[in-house]
DNA sequence: CTATAGATGCCCT
DNA sequence: GGGCATCTATAGC
């Protein structure tokens, strides 16, 4: 499912941005995910509905951005780590004064949930509700690559497991680095 | 470009 | 009380 969700569009009001970079967390069975073991009030929504957005507040202030996937009850989701911004730059800049460049704007899990001003009062909402405030959309468009495969970035537990995907060559992939890299 | 330090609050053990 | 699915500024090359 990871992977299936490059190239789609993640749209909060005016802003959205094209899906480049995502990692895959299980659940009873992924030691590095939320879900791991059972839920909790903070991982609820990881055991809900797949089509879900769960976010989560994590280093005292910064949020992350999910897609609930899986049978419902699993606890997994995929974390959306990176954006190439479509809509609603001027407002992204204005929200991310310490973003430099557009390619610093999304280019990270909590830089984009920054950018489209997602936060906890998101948290459960459905991503294929055309009236939800967040939105997963497809236009149509596909990667013209395939993707890479690595492992994931800033874990410290089943740090082995090549659940990251990315569209090589895109600038606005997280600067995250795993410890391997797996080219197939 | 890379490397490093410090911020910061909440969940869960 | 430990440990974060991170980011920014700063220093150095």
């Amino acid at each position: 499912m990871a992977p299936a969700l490059l190239g789609l569009v993640l749209a909060a009001g005016d802003r959205a941005g094209r899906i480049v970079e995502v990692e895959a967390y299980l659940g009873a069975d992924d030691p590095a995910s939320h879900a791991h073991r059972g839920p909790t009030p903070r991982n609820a929504t990881m055991f809900d509905r797949p089509g879900l957005l769960y976010v989560y507040f994590t280093y005292g202030m910064h949020w992350c951005t999910n897609v609930v996937a899986g049978p419902e009850g699993d606890g997994g989701a995929v974390l959306i780590r990176a954006l190439a911004p479509l809509a609603g730059v001027d407002a992204m800049r204005e929200v991310r004064p310490a973003a430099r460049r557009d390619r610093d704007l999304c280019n990270g899990p909590a830089k984009l949930a920054q950018a489209l001003g997602i936060d906890g009062s998101h948290d459960g909402v459905d991503l294929c509700d055309p009236d939800s405030p967040v939105r997963l959309l497809d236009d149509g468009r596909r990667p013209g690559a395939e993707p890479v495969v690595t492992t994931r970035v800033g874990i410290s537990r089943a740090t082995d497991r090549p659940w990251r995907w990315y569209l090589p060559d895109d600038p606005h992939v997280s600067r995250g680095r795993p410890s391997t890299v797996d080219r197939t």
